[in-house]
DNA sequence: AACCTCGTTTTGGTATCCCAAAACAGTATT
DNA sequence: AATACTGTTTTGGGATACCAAAACGAGGTT
């Protein structure tokens, strides 16, 4: 695999994880010395990740995106009619093989695995239910949301009751598709949409000061 | 400007303009004596540029996109609930002076006006009723889809009727908004999206052995 | 003590250089 | 004549060198 695209995934990955905070500063000479390569692939990565929304030019330099509780709930908006289009495709599409692939992968969700699977497997359900959709542009879509979301999501698996309510609404969703009732699914995607917004916004304002003092960005309104 | 961002306008201008046949194959050797500059930015834009779907790799080198039939059929699947989601937020949120603005671009249109015209304004048209929506994920997905079909739109501004009968759907969905009917704008908007892709398909269809004459990459079912 | 000034350092943007792998073409072999 | 081989060319990927502009700081002025 090309260099360019092995920093890109580690770079993205210690974004995503937390590791550099949101809002901190990136230059190109020390992420030089850090994936101990030249500037060539960093600048191609870097350019990627910015079109993920994962980094910001900020004046002339990089930074990593803050997080920023306006663009949260922009994306519940955007997201909410893709979740519907991608649930109703799916309830006329999917081989009922597929939907077991799914289920497996909630079912490997107990109460004694890791956080980061509930965080991973969260993320994988979205996007799985899009590829049922059949519609690349839909699962693109959504998979861009879900990145763009990711760094919040950690803190609504951080509570057994945020995890356990975001699951039920999961399971109720692929119910609904199994049994092919679309209207029934997508008003419950709409619904976990809402929710889910709600429980992000809710969390990022109580730990609102705790996140800053650790020297995350935390921007947006209320 | 950066010489990065010249050469990607420039370039995304080319192809758009079919100055560049889809499918056509580009060297980074062949741009650097076309642009006059190092491959450094040449590298940079076409990254971007294959961000946006207008470029593609084809093995180890780079090639304009192709047109592609079913990605169009995805790209209305896919679109179809943006634009309803636009609409209705549109009807919300929008005062009377924007719709004024957007008004006066169709007026913009006569039939004396070239097609080059016609061409831009149908596109600007679904980006400005996105902006009214206020979401910049909306209003970049829409973006994004209709670069992606500006190509095939030149065939659809060819003929007076195909023009007449987008225009006229431009209009009925601006009037629902300014009276505020939001359902019969999002159904108008519904229609608008499926009738667009019939007229292109139909178009591409009529004209793809002359297409594929000029040495354009035509691909997909049918 | 506050503020301007000018030289130094650091930054990202660009050009150029080097390399390995893939494409190609000419040649020899069957 | 068809095919296998091999040396050459061309390709994109990466590293390095160079530049202008922005950021920074020490020293001098008020």
């Amino acid at each position: 695999m090309s260099q360019m695209l092995l920093i890109h995934d580690q770079l993205r990955e210690m974004i995503l994880s937390l590791d550099l905070g949101p809002g901190e500063r990136l230059t190109e000479r020390w992420l030089e010395g850090r994936f101990q390569s030249s500037r060539t692939p960093i600048r191609a990565a870097l350019a990627r990740l910015e079109g993920e929304g994962l980094v910001q030019r900020e004046g002339r330099n990089w930074a990593v995106a803050p997080i920023d509780l306006g663009e949260i709930e922009a994306l519940a908006e955007f997201r909410e009619p893709l979740e519907v289009t991608a649930v109703r495709l799916a309830c006329a599409r999917a081989a009922s093989a597929d939907l077991d692939g799914i289920e497996e992968m909630l079912n490997a969700c107990r109460s004694d695995v890791p956080r980061e699977e509930w965080h991973k497997i969260g993320t994988d359900f979205h996007v799985e239910i899009a590829r049922l959709s059949g519609n690349k542009f839909l699962v693109a879509a959504i998979d861009g949301v879900m990145i763009r979301l990711s760094r919040a999501r950690w803190l609504e698996v951080w509570t057994e009751s945020s995890r356990e309510q975001a699951w039920s609404e999961h399971r109720r969703i692929l119910g609904y598709i199994r049994s092919g009732q679309s209207e029934e699914a997508a008003r419950e995607a709409s619904a976990h949409v809402r929710d889910t917004r709600d429980r992000l916004l809710r969390s990022l304002n109580a730990d609102r000061r705790g996140l800053r003092a650790r020297g995350f960005a935390i921007v947006g309104a209320r």
